[in-house]
DNA sequence: TAGTGGTCTAGACCACCCA
DNA sequence: GGGTGGTCTAGACCACTAG
């Protein structure tokens, strides 16, 4: 069973009322005194929950008016990352939009697309698969995962890889760092991929975290261009409000 | 004068001292209780500080045990975003790295570069310049600035845009969002980034908002391919924690 | 068992917006 | 002036880690 803390609930259930047009863009939230009220908390606990849907995006506080539920139409769930799904989620083509091309047992090599590998030498599983959009090949994934914390894994698991992880091995997955670039396609990308010689990919790296800062995985991920779209919502860090800026 | 408030003031103290090898990768930061010690607040305080430090992937908080500070070697301060210097940031190469192709009046169009525009029709400013990488013309922007809210801007006010519009014209950068496509370079893009026809450029397009959710910029940015690398670091929203899964 | 972080509370005072 | 969000406090109880 999961077990939600109160500003969670709170957060879910306001997310949740958005989506469905309860709440809509260009109006503002109860106020947060009235949140107390209506989800029977204290001012701090809706506070964080609502600071969880300010650094989502979905909604901007204003001080002495409210919080003004932003209009992020254009920005399907979740906010940032990649667009790896259709708007309209149809049901052909959702079902082996992933194929799985190869899984097998190596180890770390010492160098991997340009990680530096301090985990050279581990036992891990190597996987390479292929996502497709439109019926199109669109994003070829290679990658490791550290035999470690991933003993035993098998081809259908890597279509659901995460929920395998998160619900079957009980990993906590917490972070992981990403770098996009646009590089020439490797020929043998190039063909899975059914692009032409020279044609250029977006190319994403990234390692991933487990809680206790273990790294358990490595991603090169090859996306076609045509298909490619990746998405962020940012907020400033306000360094500093002021009121005379002297220098 | 800069007003921070004590959580601030208690965060970027810590980032400094992380930047500064006076708490190194590895080591945990002095626990929650010590910190209000050594700060003087109360432990909510202290910990609204570490959640900065924690959202930017300073530190990774580990219960029972403490806050440890992660390795972000590869990571040059800022964390996420384009990485748009060089490592070591030469003194040569550093001034005129920017250069203004253009600053003029127009109106906004029906559309710009795919953005949807409710705003058409207003007035702004419309800006072209280059930022140079190494000695080579790497990024090309192109932007929308709306009089409504910059009503004056010269060309050497380009060059430290953000500098200008939020120490002199005092604005209140919010938040923005950003689209990161993989497209053949138009023509023109083409000859100023001194491509060969046909190659491909990534493409930033963003749309940034003051803290009263008004829109005031909208940019194009076209980014020579093997100059773009952009970085990112993710935290996994925990939709749930959980002991035993069922399903 | 002692120490750590995770969550929550019921107040307080302030700055800002608007009628 | 009354309502809003921004910040801070001094407690409390819990869950987890470690020796």
């Amino acid at each position: 069973m999961a077990t939600l803390s109160k500003q969670e609930i709170i957060a879910q259930d306001i997310v949740q009322k958005i989506k469905f047009k309860q709440y809509n863009p260009g109006d503002y939230l109860p106020s947060e005194h009235r949140l107390c009220e209506l989800y029977g908390t204290s001012r701090e606990t809706v506070r964080k929950a609502l600071a969880q849907l300010t650094s989502l995006g979905l909604i901007q506080k204003i001080r002495g008016k409210g919080s003004l539920v932003l209009d992020m139409q254009d920005f399907t769930f979740p906010i940032s990352g990649i667009v790896d799904f259709k708007k309209r989620d149809q049901s052909l083509g959702h079902k082996g939009s992933i194929e799985v091309l190869n899984l097998e047992s190596r180890i770390i090599p010492d160098d991997f697309s340009g990680h530096p590998l301090e985990e050279a030498g581990n036992s891990a599983y190597w996987t390479e698969y292929l996502r497709y959009k439109d019926d199109v090949p669109a994003v070829l994934n290679q990658e490791f995962l550290f035999k470690t914390f991933v003993p035993e894994i098998k081809t259908e698991d890597v279509s659901n890889l995460y929920k395998y992880l998160e619900e079957k091995l009980e990993l906590v997955i917490s972070y992981s760092t990403r770098e996009i670039t646009v590089e020439k396609a490797p020929a043998d990308v190039c063909k899975i991929l059914e692009l032409t010689e020279g044609d250029y990919v977006a190319v994403i790296r990234s390692m991933s975290y487990l809680d206790n800062t273990s790294l358990f995985q490595l991603t090169t991920s090859y996306q076609r261009p045509d298909k490619f779209k990746f998405i962020d919502f940012d907020r400033r860090k306000n360094a500093a409000r002021s009121k005379k800026n002297a220098e």
